[in-house]
DNA sequence: ATTAGCAATCTGCACCCGAGAGTGCCAACG
DNA sequence: CGTTGGCACTCTCGGGTGCAGATTGCTAAT
């Protein structure tokens, strides 16, 4: 049906789409191209792609445009992407290796990312369940609340308020603090609330709807352990290229502030298992219709794997940007990995 | 020269326009409101704003629209802002009485103040100069590179890693911990930098190197307390109302995603003491010339006054955005500062 | 299967025109 | 002197028209 050579029509197709930003026709295909056919036959075959519908005419008398599924064919008929020179690479490490602490490495990672593209970049936190605790504390705030502090051994620190039933004194809060603090030494995330319930069982009466207050904001706690949290950069870019979108870009901001139907996006991909994916328009939500998504997976500290990605008008340089997120990835797996 | 009737006209000139987007004539004022006189007499008038640069007619044959200058003098003209009703403000410390920490509480906030204006608002994180170290907890992460991690009474978490000239053992960096950790205790902020200097002069000549390496980390971890974040919300909403900007919002997105002109405003605006400030267009940089910003200060727990702000277009509803954002910041000095 | 030729189609751009809106100015008026 | 009605002038905006250019689909020939 769709010819080897009809498939090549498609590929450069979308190479000059994405290089010119405009509609490409069968004169434009041979004079830049040695297919050795005439302008007739690549029009046959373009009529063939259209029939598939890979291509599209935006009008009678343009040329033709990829559609989706044009860019999923393009995608996936990529078999091996080229990867960076030795000199991007080190580049990339050069700049991330100077990062401060953990919340300085994601940012510059995201920017970097973000920069290398040309698009919006992001970066889910990582989860870290294998995390083991290295120290907790309470810190009251107000007779019946405090501040639950939890700081793993990688120095990922997060904190909880809680809020407390009944009002308590000073001395009750430091004993419930060194029993939290003692049953938990060590343990891992993942163990915090097994732990925790067997200290329930073990300790006084009067102490027990406290420590089980406590226990349930560590529940909290761990189970959204940053794992709902993306960090973005590069959004202006957005802005720069909506040329490359038929209504507004604001839909897309949207989705980006909200973050959620961009975390249940990463959440579909790694339940489908492969480390990287792509995303293009329709096949996400009608809202990001003229957008793709490059996503690749890394894993940090023996947890979960998260991801980092970029999101970009569908008409991007798919080939470049795989290449540069997987690399990001790469990196972040390999320095992220060693700490666990 | 600017009558006082000129002003008022000046003042419908401004409600009008940022109300239907139009440029406004002398007819439509004279059939809109009630001025006595005829379209004639608004001309003159019209024409001496003209001349006082406070309006200025698109083409010939438009109607008037504000100028930087114009808004200017409206805003300054605007004696007393009527105040949010009390539903208003309780809705407000309903929504805002939620919140489960710090973090989540700012979230909220400039959530809350963007959708209320409808447009991007921002905080400026609090400084914390009289805080109270509770807790530190140095974590090593490498032979040579820990984290150290600081925690204040308020419940506020700041990490930074610290590289160290030489590798440490485990007892040494124990050690260590202990003897920073006893010489903190309670210690203000403030004077965090002169307490460790006095630890550096009496510990072992072993040890001076290292505490002298956790006390450059201290020092800056302090400085830069959290007092260069800003949290932003609603940007779509920019995008959305990019009618209103003669070129593209692109450039305003990038300041609000670097941040450092922004803050350098928020700087100024301190140092001119005023709690209340508005900034209107070219009164800022270039990039910003179709973009006004409300803001007003707030203080918490004993430190520096820090801000809140909202960003939109210069044409923007003035009085009710006053409003809201002066009873935002109102309500965050107040909860915030009973945490001192 | 490929090709050349050709008629048909559609966009983009320039141009023009008229309606509508608003101004500036002037002379007249209280 | 401030105010007013009248009026000519200017400019934008929307619609309509026409032309140049690009590209296609079709057909008949190779």
């Amino acid at each position: 049906m769709v010819s080897q050579r009809a498939l090549d029509v498609l590929r450069v197709i979308v190479e000059d789409y994405v290089d010119s930003r405009e509609p490409v026709g069968s004169k434009a295909i041979v004079e830049r191209h040695d297919f050795g056919v005439s302008a007739a036959t690549i029009r046959n075959d373009m009529a063939i792609l259209e029939e598939a519908n890979l291509i599209h005419a935006p009008h009678t008398s343009a040329g033709r445009v990829p559609t989706d599924l044009g860019y999923r064919r393009f995608v996936d008929s990529l078999s091996d992407i080229r990867p960076l020179t030795v000199q991007q690479v080190s580049a990339i490490q050069r700049f991330l290796d100077e990062s401060l602490d953990l919340d300085d490495f994601f940012g510059r990672t995201v920017k970097l990312l973000s920069d290398l593209t040309n698009q919006v970049a992001l970066v889910q936190f990582p989860t870290l369940g294998n995390e083991r605790v290295a120290h907790l504390e309470i810190v009251p705030v107000s007779p019946s609340k405090a501040y639950i502090i939890l700081i793993t051994a990688a120095g990922s620190v997060d904190r909880r308020m809680v809020d407390f039933d009944a009002e308590l004194d000073e001395t009750t809060l430091a004993d419930v603090r060194a029993r939290v603090a003692t049953t938990l030494s060590s343990v891992s995330l993942g163990e915090v609330d097994t732990a925790m319930s067997s200290l329930a069982g073990s300790v006084p009466p009067t102490l027990r709807p406290i420590i089980d207050d406590v226990r349930t904001a560590l529940k909290s706690q761990v189970d959204s352990h940053r794992k709902d949290r993306l960090i973005v950069a590069g959004t202006p870019k957005l802005v720069r290229a909506d040329i490359d979108f038929a209504g507004s870009v604001a839909p897309v901001l949207d989705a980006i502030e909200e973050q959620v139907t961009l975390l249940r996006l990463f959440g579909e991909m790694r339940a489908q298992g492969s480390d990287s994916g792509v995303r293009i328009g329709r096949e996400m939500s009608d809202d990001l219709s003229d957008t793709a998504i490059i996503s690749h997976a890394y894993s940090a500290m023996g947890g979960d794997t998260s991801r980092v990605a970029i999101l970009g008008p569908t008409r991007m340089n798919y080939p470049l940007n795989m290449a540069v997120v997987e690399a990001v990835a790469r990196y972040l797996s390999q320095v992220l990995g060693d700490d666990a």
